[in-house]
DNA sequence: TATGAATGAGCGTTCATTCAT
DNA sequence: CATGAATGAACGCTCATTCAT
């Protein structure tokens, strides 16, 4: 979690060059299998996903998985702050890509939306998990990323016209927080079309 | 609440016009107290609201929600076909009133839309909650009433020009699915801005 | 079921000779229909039959049923109660056949084991659960007839070297008491045949 | 309970010859005392015993006892199957007595009735709660076991003239799963002295 | 550090019993 | 007298969490 950042967040320490594979990389693995399990789970069962399904879908022990995350809000705060980290990561391209004039602002908020409502599915239910039990997930760092990467893709955006003048941060986080992530196919490219004419620009 | 049909769809009144309100009459508020109860705890908390608190909160004991409702399923089923009923309701008047020449079909089908937003505000919860107990709650006959008449405003919409040409039924159903029912009045009023464009003709 | 003994063992006032068969009638016949009901269900799934569900199979609600049998106890007792009654009266005829010379002391004392084998069946359930509810229903009189009549009995059979010479009636107790009453057809005949040199005088 | 499978049918020593107990001796002894504590409120109050009861009489917490028997049928099954284990080691002795001609056939079956009377108090009952959880006990293999040597049993014991001459396994089922078992010894033992003529050859 | 047995509060549901009508 | 809605203790069972090994 400091470095690297790998599928669970977590260094792994490519050291002990010899011997057993060390009990660090065991914790870091198991990590990623917990998390992984978990958002397959989640996706399926919703917050009824039992501890113990979980620790045996993710191939350890109940202890361990309680050793990684010491309450069940935790580890689906976790799955949930992954997913903010991964939508960051998707912006800060977009604005790059852009930045370097290989991409058009507007269509690139465009395809933000459309990608988020992708990788939205299965962790809605997560996110709405997580609401249930309460958890306040530390989103902040990333979130802050996201949030100033999309400011400057919206202003670009804007500034050439192609999408609403009025358009905010906030409403983009809107419409994904409330898009049919889980819907089949046709639902989903249909809200997509339902939508856009809403993001464009007047003359556009 | 306040119209004919009472909260709990039950007419009070069976016979004995006056004289004392009888066991029957509890029996009708409790109903109705008990729904109403559902309705704000599973807004709240979502399928793990419990029977014994929700009884509680209706004011009345465990075995009475029971005699009501056998299942909690089927009383999770009841707060949605409510709900849809009251739907069905609304896009009826709406249809009522463009047929008599008292309102524009296209105007109706938005406010109609905002009004699902509105009246779906805590029965979201619901809806998700008795789909995760694998409900399958009698729409049909209530819903069937609100398809046929919101197609006939929508195709009224469209031809008059007022509405993106290509709308259908499922469209809307769509939107009103995945709206921010219980979000702030701020973000509900943006998010219907958001979407109109969506909904209204080209040269509107 | 409106004279003699019926089978509630109630009197049933014949009087009131117009008007409706009043109260009275009513009652003794919910009564009967009461305790059919549950012989019929103790029989089928034991204890656990429910109050209600008995209530609903004799045609009358709970509120009736517990006016006639204030506890589910009382209720099994009657049953029992009957039962014994019935047996009673069956040793008592033969008794009586056997004093006016038409039949056999040691014959009639295994032809009333076969009998109440018979007549056990189901009634062993309700006795069961008569026992598990802690019930000590008041057999007394019956049983006390009951018992002389099979004392006299068993002693005329011995006397003419029919039967076991140190038989009492405690043992044809126990043995009606411990007998396959709710088997297939051919586990009791059998179980009949195996007993029978028990019963019978060494020489017979 | 005193014999080399101990009460719960279960090696305790798995590995680890010495050293400490383990939390794994403690699920070997809970499993015993579950049984054990079954066994006696079972007999006590039949299918009412609470789960929750029996865990406190046993001196786990429900879980534990979920633990280790999914099911209240289960549990009870458990009870049943140790216990018809029990009888055809017993039957089983006794045919490897009488094969090297150190006892009487005739009399092993009688001995084997009284020990099954003696054996089955208190399963009785469990065998009847069972019965009503509808459990079907795989009794198979013990039962298969206890069958073909009482099978050889018998037969000699017609051979040799001692035993009625068209005795049958089923028979000697029958009788013991009609048993006093539960009643004070007086009663068992006359039962013993009733039954005993109906299983002698006629010249016995 | 991983394991998994143990714990016990809590959940959905049932049912004997009461009592206003 | 009959009715049946209401009550609430109790039951079978689940599951987040702890802790001895």
């Amino acid at each position: 979690m400091t470095r690297g950042t790998n599928d669970a967040g977590e260094r792994a320490t490519t050291g002990a060059a010899r011997g057993a594979p060390s009990r660090r990389a065991d914790a870091v693995r198991n990590r990623a299998s917990i998390i992984r399990a978990t958002r397959r789970l989640v996706t399926e069962r919703g917050t009824d996903a039992a501890m113990g399904e979980i620790a045996k879908a993710a191939g350890v022990a109940v202890g361990t998985l309680y050793r990684h995350f010491p309450t069940k809000a935790d580890l689906l705060a976790a799955v949930v702050t992954q997913y903010v980290e991964t939508l960051a990561q998707a912006i800060q391209e977009a604005w790059a890509r852009v930045e370097q004039g290989s991409a058009d602002a507007g269509q690139e908020v465009l395809n933000f939306v459309a990608r988020a409502l992708e990788m939205t599915s299965g962790n809605q239910a997560a996110k709405a998990a997580a609401r249930t039990l309460g958890v306040q997930p530390e989103y902040s760092e990333a979130e802050a990323r996201a949030t100033e990467a999309l400011e400057r893709l919206i202003r670009a955006g804007c500034d050439s016209g192609r999408l609403r003048s009025d358009l905010t941060v906030a409403d983009i986080y809107i419409l994904v927080a409330f898009c049919p992530s889980d819907s089949p196919v046709e639902v989903r490219l249909r809200w997509l079309e339902l939508i856009r004419p809403g993001l464009l620009g007047d003359g556009a």
